[in-house]
This record gives C-alpha cells, structure tokens and sequence, in this order.
DNA sequence: GACTACCTATCGAACGATCGATAAGCTTTG
DNA sequence: CAAAGCTTATCGATCGTTCGATAGGTAGTC
C-alpha cells in the first residue's frame, strides 16, 4: 500500500508547513528559530530535517503553493464574466476569502518575501504580478466601458488590494462578521472607491448591518 | 561651552536611531544586529552602547517619537477647522506627508511594534489609537452632518489608514509623482470611499495628472 | 603653570545563549 | 533485511550584552 507509507510523510510535510505558517505570521521568519517549528510539530531540529531541505525552502513553499491557489482562483473569477464589476466581485471573494480562511498564511504570503534567496524571490513575485495584473485587467475593463471613473488606475489598484490585506490584520475566524458580511462590506467599498454607481442587477451588497470588525 | 558637549552626544544619538531605522525597516526588527547599527554609525557594538541603552528601547523610542509627531500634527489638522471635509483632507495631508518624508521610519512604527515588551507596547498602542481616534471622529463627523455616507464606520476607517499606508510600500523622495500629486490623488480617492459628492468649495483636488506610482 | 580629579568617548575581548544545519547511529515498520 | 522515521550529539557562526581599559579633554586646587 504505497499510498500508506506516502500519507504519513505527507501529512508530517503539511503539520511542518502549518506549523511554519503560524510561526513565521506572528513572529515573522527572521525571528522564528527551527527549533521552534520542530517543538510545534513534536520533532526535534534532526528529524524536521528529514522532511524539510532547509528554513528557506519551508517560506519558498508556502509562498509558492499560497500564491498559485490564489492566483488560479483569480484567472477563474475573471473567466467567470466579462462584466468588469462582476469582475470585481469576484476578485474580492477570492481574495477575501484567502486572506479569511487562512489570515496567518496570507500574512506570511504578504509580508516575508524578502528573505527568499534573490532567484526564488523572483519567481514568487512573479506570481504575485500576475494575480495583480488579474485587478489591473478588471480595473481597466470596467473604466474603458464607462462603469467605472478612475483617475489613477494604478494607485486605485494598490488602494484596492492594500485595503483588501488589511483584513489579515484583524480578522478572526470566530469575529462579529462572517465572511459573507465583510465581503458585502467590501464590494461596497470597493465600488464606492471606482466610482461605480451601479454595482450590479439583482446581488447588489445586501445591506451588511454596520458592525465594527475584529 | 555646555551645548557643545551636549551636541555631539545628541548628534550621535540622532545618527544611531537613524541607522536603527534604516536597517529596521528594510531587514526587519528582529533580524538586525546591533553589530550592524554599529558599523552604520561607525563604532564598535561597545560604543553604541555608551549611547543607547537596548536593542529594545532604540526601537521604543523610534516609536514613541515617530507616532507623538504623527498624533499633534492630527490633532493641529482636526483643530484647524470644524469641517469634517477639511479634517479628511488636514488628515490626509499630515498622514502622506509623514509617510513620504520618511518611509522607513513610517515602515518601522507600522509593522514592528510586536517586539517591544508587553508594558512598552501598551503605552505605543495607545499613542496609535489615539491617532486613529482623529480619523474615526472626523469620519463620524462627516457621516453624521450627511457630508459622508459609510455603511460601516470602522471597516472605512481601516480602509482609508490602510491605503494611506500602502503608500509607504512604494513611495520614493526621487519618484514620478510629488507629494503634492499624491494627496491629492488619495483625496479623490479618499473621497470616493466616503461617498462625498462634493469634497469642498474651492480647494477640489486638482486633476493629478493619472500617474503611475513608483 | 603644575597637579589632581573627574568625565566623555571609544575600544578589544569576551560572556553565555542561540542560530541553522549535519553526521552517525538507533528504532520501528513493512 | 531494508527502508523509513527519528534521536543524540555536535558543528561553527552569530546573537545581545558587558567588562575593564584608555586616550583626551575639562575643571578645580595650589
């Protein structure tokens, strides 16, 4: 049973990588010592070592998987529609719900490229440009048909995806807001912010009831 | 000569929190060395500490001093007038300005401050709520006068201090836009998330030639 | 002016602790 | 037995911090 002997190094693969994730999100990955990770996962410093190649590889794939999930989820939304602001929902799902349902690894995604080695660095950026050329397209699509009214389409996209990862900051899991709600709050945002006066038809943001985050 | 003795010592002092800036917000708190900030400045690990007391208080009083400027300059800016659009754009202009004059320093008080100890980073988390207070009352001011229509108090606030931020992420002194051209590119902007039709009399922000950062 | 006393600024050397990583060998599992 | 999984023990490097020492200047006393 090959698949039996492969699970167990997998799932101890993935409890170093989770265990990876919450520590290099709330002590960043400078600070975070691989002692620390074996302690989480109940190894010691040696036997993580028989699963993973070195501390740097460990952010390499976190950063790698995390931001493939991501940006295959995006080139989805946008296939999804042509309409620029279902367009635009659809980015904010998929990237709200990222950063939700994992705030500590699109922390981590979003905060500690700089210590991957200069040639890793640049194929994970490289990711990260075309998730974020995905905002520019619907951006640009919507302005160019009159929906939206932009001034400056590059710093509205910044704004947009800079508001957007604010939710990793203080969004918990077991907050005020579900998910749905800060989804509707943020379509509401987010259109306010392109200027768009007619979001959609019918799943126009239903009144997300004023709550405070976090 | 009294402040002659005493001028090379705060020139030292100044030169060390500088280089403690610099190195902070570009390679992180943690994983800077006060070998590092020494040979910045000039001087063995031993000299520096004739001058600074920890690693820990160098980045305490980076903080304490950085945010103290940041809260008077918001207070001045919402004494300045009793309309809720002008807090925005007093707001605003101190906030960029702060953030463009010098982004390292702005990087290091927004993302470190997980390092100081518990009783330290009390007294630091009141000086920054204290800030956003000014934001959350001019919101409030605006919302309530009818100037500004917020669906969710709280999430907006968090979305206009964290585009503002952003702006430390890719603002450079020597770059294509002035600091002139980004407030008011982030007042348009500003003033589209709040919904406010008309952002004042005479002062509107300017067509900002669409421009793209960096 | 000479002598004593003190202060400022700086240094080389070293402290114990911890860092990421490895080698060699034991134990469990199929 | 052989492979997979894991441990003990250790490596050299670097960490923040402290030590004792000293050169040069300032101030006070005779």
């Amino acid at each position: 049973m090959e698949s039996g002997q492969t699970r167990k190094r997998e799932n101890s693969e993935q409890r170093i990588l989770d265990a990876a994730i919450s520590l290099f999100a709330t002590r960043g990955y400078a600070a975070t010592g691989i002692r620390q990770i074996a302690d989480k996962v109940g190894l010691t410093t040696a036997s993580l070592y028989y699963y993973a190649h070195t501390k740097d590889d460990l952010l390499l794939r976190i950063m790698r998987l995390g931001l493939g999930e991501l940006l295959s989820s995006g080139q989805e939304a946008m296939e999804g529609s042509s309409d620029p602001r279902e367009q635009i929902r659809g980015l904010l799902k998929v990237h709200l719900t990222f950063a939700a349902s994992n705030p500590e690894r699109a922390r981590v995604i979003d905060n500690e490229f700089q210590w991957l080695k200069e040639e890793e660095r640049e194929s994970v950026i490289a990711l990260r440009d075309a998730y974020e050329q995905l905002w520019a397209d619907a951006i640009a699509n919507g302005d160019r048909k009159g929906l939206f009214e932009v001034k400056n389409a590059s710093l509205t996209r910044l704004a947009l995806l800079e508001m957007c990862n604010g939710a990793t900051h203080w969004f918990r899991p077991n907050g005020p807001m579900s998910l749905e709600q800060i989804v509707g709050a943020f379509e509401d945002m987010a259109f306010a912010l392109l200027r768009c006066d007619e979001p959609l038809s019918g799943a126009s943001a239903l009144e997300a009831a004023a709550q405070s985050p976090q």
